[in-house]
DNA sequence: ACATCCGCATGACAGATGTCATGCGGACGG
DNA sequence: CCGTCCGCATGACATCTGTCATGCGGATGT
């Protein structure tokens, strides 16, 4: 497990000769819950010649042993996934292997998750419902050092602004996404009852919301959750 | 009413076997709202030498027209879907072509979802998280009169039961989904406030839910919603 | 014809929720 | 050292929500 870090000797964007890798494949690592569209996803990208999928995980908390274990060059994660999300696992990525692309691939284009992707290392962000032709571009592209963002999408994170909710406001937002009362709130985060409503009032106006269930909705949608 | 077994023939090119196409590879229609897996999923059937996708549609209401200008043998269905859902496309296709063999293939298995997809004539129902080889096998097996249907989840849909709802509380916890207030659902529904009261309320204790919230996230984990 | 169910409605009531004013102690930056 | 922010808390208040009893007309089924 220690003599696996990435085989190529570059120490920044400094592309070699045609590819990144030298002329070998590209080592791939594809993180993705769902097995079929992980297979199909793998399929495609098995049919690109300069590419090879070495490694698949189906939960995020399976990223990084496969990645030390495979020598990987491009780890492509989707969000949504049970253990870790695609984000956590980026974060622990970058801070074990730092040598390594990350591409983020999600179903949802949400500015919050573009932004959050960013911060924890990821190189790239891909929304499912782009051109499958862009997923084997992307991976070639990350490893040349360039970095691959819809520009439509950055420009609707920018424009979002940060995430507007403190801390507690989330973790209170989150816990009340399924329905649970104030009452059982307060007992579960240790807070009294009034605090509970103070934090969830503030986050209804910061969210222009009516209620919580509406802030919840708007809070998911716009990836703050 | 299928009492004959299909050939075991399946995997190899079967030049002449006794498929239902007699020879010649299934045509299939793919209908899926996310590009890279809707392309991804067509690169893994065309790998099966006696497959052939001949029409894809992004969208549940350009199912029909397809499935028609391109004489298609099976019309594969994603659920969550612009449009038309892939439950309303399956309909509309049983009533306009009922030689086709309609499978359903879906993000989440919800018996719900099993059932209405079952009523709106699908002979197979497909979880996105399966194995990939399962799809190119359901496609040969519906052709050959069979039904597919992952036995642990046609066991939780009759265990479930049916929605317990009735059209009238399914469209308000519907409409009360993404937050709305009683005044506005009264509103939109030409109903009295005090009327929206008591359907939701007759809701929430249906699916012993502790509120609206609760009982919206319950419905749709079932697929009742 | 009659019981039964559904859609629709009221009114009353308890409890949950959202808002506001106010306060305290700690952390952080200037 | 002081202002400002955050986390935490209270109390009071208006409103919203969930429950229950009750009722009526229409459809359905036997």
């Amino acid at each position: 497990m220690t003599g696996t870090h990435s085989p190529a000797e570059d120490t920044g964007p400094a592309p070699d000769g045609p590819t990144a890798t030298g002329g070998r494949p590209i080592r791939v690592l594809l993180a993705e819950d769902q097995s079929m569209v992980r297979e199909a996803l793998a399929a495609l990208l098995g049919l690109e010649p300069d590419i090879e999928v070495v490694a698949q995980a189906a939960r995020g908390d399976e990223v990084l042993a496969a990645a030390r274990a495979h020598a990987v060059d491009v780890a492509l994660l989707d969000i949504e996934m049970p253990g870790r999300t695609g984000i956590e696992a980026a974060a622990e990525l970058r801070a074990a292997l730092p040598e390594l692309k990350v591409v983020v691939l999600t179903t949802f284009g949400r500015p919050g998750y573009l932004r959050s992707a960013m911060e924890a290392g990821a190189v790239a962000f891909l929304v499912k419902d782009a051109p499958a032709a862009q997923l084997a571009d992307a991976v070639r592209r990350v490893l040349a050092g360039e970095r691959v963002i819809d520009p439509t999408l950055a420009a609707a994170a920018l424009a979002e602004g940060a995430n507007p909710l403190t801390d507690r406001e989330r973790e209170i937002l989150r816990a009340a996404a399924d329905g649970a009362t104030n009452a059982e709130l307060a007992a579960a985060l240790h807070l009294s009852q009034g605090t509970v409503r103070n934090y969830l009032s503030t986050a209804i106006q910061k969210l222009a919301a009516r209620n919580r269930a509406e802030a919840v909705g708007i809070a998911r949608e716009k990836g703050w959750l």
